[in-house]
DNA sequence: CGGGACATTGAAACGTCTCAAACGATGTGG
DNA sequence: CCACATCGTTTGAGACGTTTCAATGTCCCG
């Protein structure tokens, strides 16, 4: 999603500030006073929400190009947190009302933006109503393919396995039981908590959209 | 949801064709080209997907004021279909994208209805993601209850139970399960198929936000 | 190199799904 | 207007898979 023409990227840049925030560090939280909008330039983020009940649900990993920032009434809705060393730039919202007032492609850009994750969210709605965790898993993993491909097979797995339970929404056993699945059934290898193989891409399709 | 304003509803008006339909018809089908968007004016519609599985995932329900029509490469991601006797105002795309280009004002409400789908989105992914039908049950309801109060503590309920079920991603057994779960714990009752009442509004307030 | 968080593995419990059958509502044709 | 056929809903019993709890093993950061 590089849809950014030189000039709107000189015109965001006049209102923006760049963050470079290490892994695990906090953008900011849900409740906080939204005054800015992001976007990943580099690194990997995760917006989550934090339940009631003590639970947490990762909402959505963001991947450069990916706009984050939502907000309700004033509010961030969610808290987000770099997954990796990030570079991240900030612009304010105040000013990119101003500049989206003149600039109307770029308010179209925004427009696309927020179609675009409301389709990914639609996806995601899908994967997490499957009922097997080692399917959701094989879709997750998927997603990250198409995300950052490597070289060959390889899959490049930024976030922890906790990440990964709360976003499926499953228990970090579960996610560990469905990579072992996977794993035994001689579909996937991980070489290491990281990385993923596709040894047997048919077999890996077919589960990823057996829906 | 009733944000345009007089003007803007003209200017609609004047590319837009109101249609009728019973309860059940179809309105279009995913995968169909895109050409026009939507608006609920009257009634309640739902958005849907066929799955390779054979099963179907309903998106969301669709109340008055509510815009659907999400597009990808020009054609229907969803299908979808009236649950009750409706109006429907249908928007032609390339009227309504040259429209938008001249109405400024009428493209940030268009941008404020996808954020606002957007949230609602994420708030039933919570939904889905509870383990518990009748937590999930009790969500629904509330959402019905803000969507269309009636009299009282009664709440209606427009769709059935099967399209509860495919929204909710539970079994239709277990949706009547749920109910009848609610309605022996003295919560809620169900006088008809279509109608709910809140027995007991602290511990059905206490159930739905126990996520 | 050590400490703490994260990840894996095992065993039991819980809850939904599936299958099957009975019941109820809905809408159509006689 | 009623009878009937059809679809949707409810109820029951068993199987399946995840959750939970507990313990061990591993990774990673300081």
């Amino acid at each position: 999603m590089q849809l950014l023409t030189p000039r709107q990227q000189h015109e965001l840049g006049r209102i923006s500030t760049e963050l470079r925030r290490p892994a695990r560090s906090k953008i900011f939280d849900q409740e906080a006073v939204a005054d800015a909008i992001f976007i990943v330039e580099r690194g990997v983020v995760k917006s989550f929400r934090d339940l009631p009940s003590g639970k947490r649900r990762v909402m959505a990993f963001l991947f450069p190009g990916d706009v984050f920032g939502l907000a309700e009434g004033g509010h961030y809705v969610n808290s987000t947190q770099a997954v990796t060393d990030s570079s991240i730039c900030r612009i304010d919202r105040d000013a990119l009302i101003e500049t989206l007032r003149r600039d109307r492609e770029l308010e179209v850009q925004f427009l696309c933006k927020v179609t675009h994750e409301l389709r990914e969210l639609q996806r995601q709605q899908i994967v997490v109503t499957r009922r097997d965790a080692p399917g959701r898993i094989a879709m997750f993993l998927r997603m990250l393919d198409q995300q950052r491909r490597r070289d060959g097979n390889a899959i490049d797995i930024p976030m922890s396995r906790s990440d990964i339970a709360q976003y499926l929404s499953l228990s970090p056993e579960a996610v560990s039981r469905a990579t072992a699945s996977l794993e035994h059934s001689g579909i996937v290898s991980f070489p290491s908590l990281h990385t993923a193989n596709v040894l047997n891409r048919a077999r890996f399709e077919r589960l990823a959209a057996a829906v």
